[in-house]
DNA sequence: AACCTGATGGCAACCCCTTGTCGTCTGTTG
DNA sequence: CAACAGACGACAAGGGGTTGCCATCAGGTT
């Protein structure tokens, strides 16, 4: 038995089909009385628009995707999951996807899901600008952890959070940092370094980068080892995954973690807390970044026209230290 | 600008809007020449296909759900990461829901998710049996982590694990061990407990449970409490996160581990190498869970007709022993 | 009582694509 | 050269719902 259809509500109730259907999406072109029999009727029914019928005629789908880097990066799960609420209290459907820290990939999916979402969140896009912008035409996007003129994004202050990081290893008497960059096409990567750097300058301090590494904990081993060739004395890592593989190699070689170098991360992943020692990172209000970006795309995608103001929200970082970091000893 | 349609690629290329559908849907009732002139009419226009007008008729939309008892529980990235994989690799689309650790919101969700997807895959699900069946008779459904005759299903071989578990236990000569519960309603819950307990009748040791307990590390602290109370010398979580919350407390509380209490979890998450001592914890490939749940859907919502049969796939466990169980001190 | 107004609900076109049916044209066979 | 088979492509009817337009009707006004 399929499922009943508005014909079948409609009969049963004898009324129009457009009755029906005024019931359910405009209730006051129709006579109380008449709404209250139509719901019922549908109740017993079990009838249930069909979304699809409806997107045909309306584009709007209540569906939005939301694409991330990696989606093994525990740093996403809180991403996700602000993403997830705030997009379900609008009842709209995410959906998630594994761009696979592929450009290519990123793209292919993006297209794919062009004609069925109503728009996108994309977290730390590999993706050139000119990519961004060709899609932005096509549907509204959101970009999280990047920023481009004329596009929405949700970021975490990182400027001011490189500065904190900074100034926390420079009060400990340390004069050479060296930064373990992120995939080269990375915004998160190109702005950590030069916020680093001219922290750097600024505090009188020598930062030099390495990389680029694939932020995977996997990928800490080399990134360890070049590390300890530059001669500096603490370490920031792109993310908490590269930090906590950079720690593993570091006891390997039995460099010890503060005593002969300070190491920091980010992110405040779950694990930072647990590892050994534990991880000092610069953290922040991740699922409220995936909560605001779902936020600001839902009014992107909203009955009004797109106001052009493309809103660039960047949300606080707070340093949060652990045993990791420290002076020389 | 809107999307091309089927229309517009007709118009331009002269031929019948019936004839650009069949070029695209069934090649072989068109003429080669005429189908490559449309297909090169279609590639200038930047044609695609409207998914909802095909869902429409067809009932396909070549997408499926996968509800997740608890986002936020790092054991299912990999699950995740593998279901997601598999239905890219045949163009499906995943779409990712949260339940919340809620049946209610789990069955609103599913519901609401009917009409647009092809079948679900369902995690850990919190519902009652008969709500299964009934989704069943809805959409094709596979189930991760839990059983139930008649519908298909992927877990883990967790007898067999779970013997293992107190195997290890008593060859360090442990003889009173104490299972912490999962929620009331988790299959997985009642499954694990009643392997150990015949595990334990066994091999000789007393096995108690407590509980049930919410499987987060924040109600870690509860959980230890009352293990302690047990006196059992070896404490079984429910999965990695419970352990890593109970092994904090019983850190706060001055009981080391392995020494005084050994503590073993299940899912060996990322964070189960991390926290110190590691944790001793019972693994399995948990990506091919996710991957071979969608293979599975996959097949039931293919063009052959479900064939009645209903997988029941159990795959290996692997007990990773860490610091975290030992002999008493 | 005649007239006006606003509320109500029906008709039918449309959203984009698929598919059963049927006509047409090409090439083949006797 | 006529007749025919087969390949191809056009037509039109949905699939489920929305919406502009119009007819109707009840209630209110003068």
């Amino acid at each position: 038995m399929p499922r009943p259809t508005i014909y079948d509500v409609a009969a049963a109730a004898g009324v129009a089909t457009s009755t029906v259907s005024r019931a359910f999406s405009s209730p006051n072109r129709v006579n109380a009385r008449t709404r209250e029999h139509i719901f019922s009727i549908a109740a017993d029914l079990g009838y249930r628009p069909n979304p699809h019928a409806r997107a045909l005629l309306s584009g709007r789908h209540h569906t939005v995707a939301m694409v991330v880097s990696d989606i093994t990066n525990p740093h996403y799960f809180e991403l996700i999951r602000g993403a997830e609420l705030r997009a379900r209290a609008s009842e709209y459907t995410l959906v998630l996807v594994n761009a696979e820290e592929s450009p290519r990939v990123e793209y292919d999916q993006i297209q794919r899901l062009v004609p069925s979402v109503d728009g996108f969140v994309l977290g730390a896009s590999r993706l050139p600008d000119e990519n961004l912008v060709q899609i932005a035409g096509q549907r509204p996007v959101v970009l999280m952890s990047r920023e481009l003129s004329r596009l929405p994004s949700v970021v975490l202050e990182h400027t001011q959070g490189c500065h904190q990081i900074v100034e926390h290893l420079a009060s400990f008497g340390h004069q050479h940092l060296v930064y373990l960059a992120g995939p080269r096409n990375s915004w998160m990567a190109t702005t950590r370094w030069s916020a680093l750097k001219s922290a750097g300058e600024e505090l009188g301090l020598r930062v030099d980068r390495i990389g680029p590494f694939t932020p995977k904990a996997s990928h800490g081993a080399a990134a360890a080892d070049g590390a300890i060739r530059t001669g500096a004395t603490a370490i920031v890592a792109h993310n908490d995954l590269l930090a906590i593989g950079v720690m593993r190699r570091l006891a390997q070689r039995s460099v010890r973690v503060p005593q002969d170098v300070s190491v920091v991360g980010f992110d405040n992943i779950f694990a930072a807390d647990l590892c050994t020692p534990g991880l000092t990172t610069l953290g922040g209000a991740h699922a409220d970044v995936g909560r605001v970006a779902v936020d600001i795309l839902l009014q992107a995608t909203g009955p009004l026209q797109p106001s052009g103001a493309s809103p660039q929200v960047a949300l606080p970082t707070e340093l949060v230290v652990r045993e990791s970091t420290g002076a020389r000893a």
